[in-house]
DNA sequence: AATGAATGAGACTTCATTCAT
DNA sequence: GATGAATGAAGTCTCATTCAT
């Protein structure tokens, strides 16, 4: 009977949970979708498919299918600050910079589908993109910040590190489109386009000065 | 006599002028429509209906809708090419590049279609992208190099310029999109963001002995 | 209560009933519009609008317009062997054959739908049309088989066979639509036609011996 | 200058001959053209690009496409009429009959696009094909009258021999449709054909014993 | 008589969403 | 909550025919 029970409880969820486990189903299917067609491809028939539920099913938890679609970025976005944030080091402000130009392009190996989700979502998810870029700027600023308390930075304002950030993100938008994209799957950033990122940043935003002091 | 003739060049048009003529204003119309309602909504009905042809008109003059889509950046892209062009002075190639990037704003404000038009093609209508991005890329490279050779640019090599354009090409989409939308209309980019730009690229990529006025 | 449950059966179908239901009124549907109209004017339209659904209903129950027309024939192909096998005594081969050959244009009485079905469906629709060979030749030729060991046909081969089966169909074909056709509906054939193919197979086909009363 | 006007002959037509000309152009395109993609594909624009004329040129000679189409047949069916009849000899009828079967196949070799049109014509050009229908059976059944007039036909009515010949025709299309179409091309009839035909003539349709007393 | 761009009706098909079971 | 058939608006494209040049 006990291990009756404990079938039951992977078989055999409450209400609550297998509704959870639905919905859950049709993020993971919409990211699968997204990734590999694109918006445009997704419709709700091929998402609720590859879920394996009914196409009715799929309003019992989105109230329309943009709606699914503006949850999907900010949703996977949250697990990319992470992910950046885990491989970021103590280093010196510039270098610190660089880890995470690095880590961005890591996680998109990662998660291969982050990409496209990314990209087109400015065009098909516009709500979702702009709440994507609300946290991701946000947070990028008081990294910034932090960087100029500690000396790191001179000169630039609050605004302008606003401006910055969207150059950052913009530059690497670009950059993993043009360098990491490819006929299947998605490769490294070459050296090159490292090097190219390190010297604009060290130069042109941090104080040179930042590299060599660095213990 | 001469000049009733050239008013008949205008009211009269032969038929290889009439044929011309219709399919600019296709195009006219389509700048319209994509820049106001975007590509996906850019359907052939409501293309033709602003041009004021029949649908079936569309036909003798595009193979299908994304040829047209595919050719309106290019077309619009030259445009711009020439009006930075004009903009840039011969001062130092720093400055250079800070008249080019005023310049691109300006464009914006002139042809409020384009940013539109610039920022979707690349999910919308990739291979007029491509084409543009060709074109555009290019350019700048050999603007770039122009100022290595002329010293205002040291320690970058070829790839890292590629790179580089990318990078800069990302940064001025990401600030058009971020500063330039406006509910109705495109607005003039702030001093903040200019200024931003500059440092960055005095200091990151152009030798810094370029402003003469940096203490 | 029997009764009533007897009837609600037909009144109220459960969901597995409803569907082959619709599939089964697109089906009589189009059998309809093919008939009066032809294979060229069966547009989806006018076979929902005659079915009594939905343009997009259709699209449920069929790939594309022409997965339904590639079904037509074979299905009414089925009804009519049936036909004519009921039809069909146990007398003298050559006898049967006769039977069969009016039986044919019996069943185009009771069908009438059934003529231009056939006659269209080798240049609409072709792999219809040739399931529908398949399935009648084989049947026939087993049919002149059978005579063939029964003695009442000599000198034949089973190529032969196949070849005499073509010019059976071909026949009949060119007749009804010679004959049988009229301005609204379908008459019956002339007895001479029939006098005259009961003289071509009794003696061309046939020994003449099955024939009793021939002098 | 004599010089001058023999070429002018070649290049420089008269307005009749010009007029003749080009409608000769647009019959020969049609022709090609639906032997190749068939009726159905037949389009306006596919028969003038094929005759290299504008598509407006073809409403100078044909009311509307149907026009040409129903010409198509029977304009074609009169050379096939002259071709069999130079085929056939002055030998029994029964053998000239096969001469004609043969001599149908050696035709359709001849001019490949004659089974395509011939075939479809029933449907997409009706009014054409009733005529060709006409002028077959007409001059068939005329040979028969003949041949029961020499005695080698006994025992068949006007009325019958009019059957006989749809039987004959029918027999024909299926046959060809069967047998004579391939990949690229056309090919010949199989003999075993030709040996069924010829039995099942005959002995059904012609005396038996006229065969043995062909010199 | 020749041209070929313009026309617009109509065809097929897709798809987000609804709703009865 | 899950299901999936039904809906119908909307989209792209074809093509016979017209007509001004």
């Amino acid at each position: 009977m006990t291990e009756a029970r404990a079938t039951a409880k992977v078989t055999k969820l409450n209400r609550v949970e297998r509704n959870a486990w639905t919905k859950q189903k049709i993020f993971e299917a919409a990211t699968k979708v997204v990734g590999k067609y694109g918006y445009a491809e997704a419709s709700v028939a091929r998402i609720t498919e590859q879920a394996g539920v009914a196409q009715g099913t799929f309003y019992n938890h989105f109230e329309n299918r943009q709606e699914l679609l503006d949850q999907l970025l900010p949703k996977i976005g949250i697990d990319m600050v992470h992910f950046i944030r885990a491989r970021t080091g103590t280093a010196h402000a510039a270098r610190q910079e660089i880890e995470r130009f690095s880590a961005f392009f890591d996680f998109i190996r990662e998660v291969p589908e982050f990409l496209r989700i990314l990209n087109e979502a400015e065009f098909f998810a516009p709500s979702g993109y702009q709440k994507h870029l609300d946290n991701i700027s946000t947070a990028y600023v008081r990294i910034l910040r932090r960087a100029r308390l500690a000396g790191a930075i001179e000169d630039f304002s609050d605004e302008e590190f606003e401006a910055i950030v969207h150059m950052l993100m913009g530059a690497r938008g670009y950059l993993s489109r043009r360098y990491s994209y490819s006929a299947d799957g998605v490769t490294a950033v070459p050296d090159h386009v490292i090097s190219a990122y390190r010297k604009l940043m060290t130069r042109g935003l941090f104080n040179a000065s930042g590299e060599k002091t660095t213990p």
